[in-house]
DNA sequence: CCGTATCCGGAGCGATACTG
DNA sequence: CAGTATCGCTCCGGATACGG
């Protein structure tokens, strides 16, 4: 298979109650890098190295997977210029761009909290590894 | 230590921009039962047993270590009544009830758009699969 | 420039057995 | 009832090397 594989786990998964399908849109906000590549993508079309060098620490690999799962759910487009060298491109679709009013929910919510959030780590890890 | 770990890992990750402590949230959405907890815990105070009831799949371990980080991100209190047999109270915080809201607002989105994500899936996997 | 193939360590999670 | 301890598997993600 391509790029090792995508992630195509076929699962079994017979629950979901109320909530349901929250699995799919969870497993892209969950992975590394997803989140960062999106932000960026939010900023307009970008390139690949582009992209690899906005998003700091992302190997290419990661890059590539991340693109190729984001394409998948039809929340980017990739167009393939056949120059040379080769030039591709990535844009969000509307999808996508409408998911980034969610991450930047999630952002906000982040910034809003992490104090809070922070220093209860903080008393609880002393709780535990003081006593 | 107890329960395994609880995942306490070291990061590095000196990078962070605009963007920066939206990895501590993502990590918890991120994981597989944090939502679906939480939603459980957002009609009220849980107990234990009643919440692995309540949420299908779940394993004790799996609630434990749940509850346990959802506890040390100060979003889940803890109460132990000293009754026999035991019975241990969970309940969210404030600043847990307000992450309620994110989950509506991830759960709306989810629930907006699968219909177009599963149809680009299968689109997708067909011209790959397919070709 | 834009990938893909491969190897590999570690985290996440499930199953199971045991305790207060 | 409410955990904890241990094992084992799977998959994610980083590093590296190679191809069009």
């Amino acid at each position: 298979m391509s790029v090792g594989h995508i992630g195509v786990t076929t699962e079994p998964e017979p629950s979901c109650e109320e909530d349901c399908g929250i699995r799919d849109v969870q497993d892209r906000l969950g992975d590394k890098w997803t989140v960062y590549v999106v932000v960026e993508l939010a900023g307009g079309i970008r390139r690949f190295r582009e992209l690899q060098r906005l998003v700091p620490g992302i190997s290419q690999r990661m890059l590539t997977l991340t693109l190729r799962r984001l394409e998948r759910d039809g929340l980017v487009t990739r167009t393939v210029h056949p120059t040379v060298p080769p030039q591709v491109e990535y844009e969000l679709t509307r999808t996508g761009r409408s998911m980034t009013g969610l991450i930047k929910a999630l952002a906000d919510w982040s910034l809003a909290h992490r104090g809070v959030i922070a220093e209860a780590r903080r008393a609880y890890d002393e709780r535990q590894g003081g006593a």
